[in-house]
DNA sequence: GATATTTGACCTAC
DNA sequence: GTAGGTCAAATATC
């Protein structure tokens, strides 16, 4: 029978899925979820909160000043220009959003996940370019080295050689209509039950210290671009490897509109540290 | 309850 | 004075 090639077929066509869609729980960190936040304002300076007698806030409210800021242009030490800002290799947090003047877009800052834990210092922040092309371009500008050195950890942004995952047409013509079809535009939930899942939730990828979780709703577009083709920048050269890929349109979101504004969290498919296994590897190692 | 994100306010370099 | 960077309460979700 070939139902042992469709399965193959499927449970392939599965990982792939899981691998390049965001949030899977393959995850670092237990989540990668995604999520709608509200804002309060915070007391603005007595009135509000500290009817008085409080002291105020070191920070929101009041005169206290915690210090550690830093000068405005960071060193920045390199930058890139892609469509896929989230394959770097690494879990980001983001701490916050900026409207930045002349720009169309708002900047999005990120710290390292383990700034917390194991004071990383590294940054970056995350910028959609106002020349709003097809893809749409980001330009991410690093700040800090990382210093963590969880699990598995990289020295540098480190992206795996999953360009394989470009799958040829005759090939994705089912498939990816299918995953377009029914991938919502943000969602851990189908991932989540499929056995393959598991498989790769007890591999290795499962709690990789720098699977990104990071998350976008930018693109709609999901594909990764092979280490090999991203050219760290010093802030002299910007490195464009977005045209290099075609696109891996899996997850293609409900509605554009709600990626024109960058203002959603970002969302980037696994990324495994996995000392010279290419996703490719794992597939087909999985498949056998 | 834990955790990540949102977002306005705050702080500081320019 | 302004713009950019950061903080942290509020909040959503698991």
């Amino acid at each position: 029978m070939t139902t042992l090639g469709l399965q193959g077929d499927e449970l392939l066509a599965q990982l792939r899925e899981l691998l390049y869609l965001p949030s899977s729980p393959a995850t670092s960190s237990g989540d990668g979820r995604w999520r709608r936040r509200g804002s309060k304002k915070r007391c603005r300076n007595d009135n509000e909160n500290n009817n008085g007698d409080e002291e105020p806030h070191p920070r929101r409210c009041g005169s206290g000043k915690t210090s550690n800021r830093k000068t405005k242009q960071q060193k920045s030490s390199k930058y890139l220009v892609t469509s896929v800002p989230d394959f770097d290799g690494y879990q980001w947090r983001k701490y916050g959003q900026k409207q930045i003047e002349g720009a169309m877009y708002a900047r999005s800052y990120y710290r390292c996940t383990r700034s917390a834990e194991q004071g990383c210092p590294a940054k970056r922040t995350v910028q959609r370019n106002d020349d709003d092309g097809n893809p749409a371009k980001y330009t991410v500008v690093y700040m800090g080295e990382h210093t963590c050195t969880a699990n598995d950890s990289l020295e540098a942004p480190v992206i795996l050689e999953t360009t394989a995952v470009v799958v040829p047409a005759s090939a994705t013509s089912s498939s990816a209509n299918k995953q377009q079809q029914r991938r919502p535009q943000h969602d851990d939930d189908t991932a989540a039950s499929t056995p393959l899942t598991a498989a790769i939730n007890n591999s290795s990828m499962a709690g990789s210290c720098c699977s990104s979780t990071t998350t976008t709703a930018a693109t709609g577009i999901i594909e990764s671009p092979a280490t090999s083709d991203i050219t760290w920048s010093s802030s002299d050269h910007v490195a464009d490897y977005s045209g290099l890929f075609p696109v891996y349109d899996s997850w293609a979101p409900a509605s554009l509109q709600e990626m024109e504004d960058f203002t959603g969290p970002i969302r980037s498919p696994v990324h495994v540290p996995t000392d010279g296994w290419t996703i490719d590897q794992f597939l087909l190692h999985a498949a056998i």
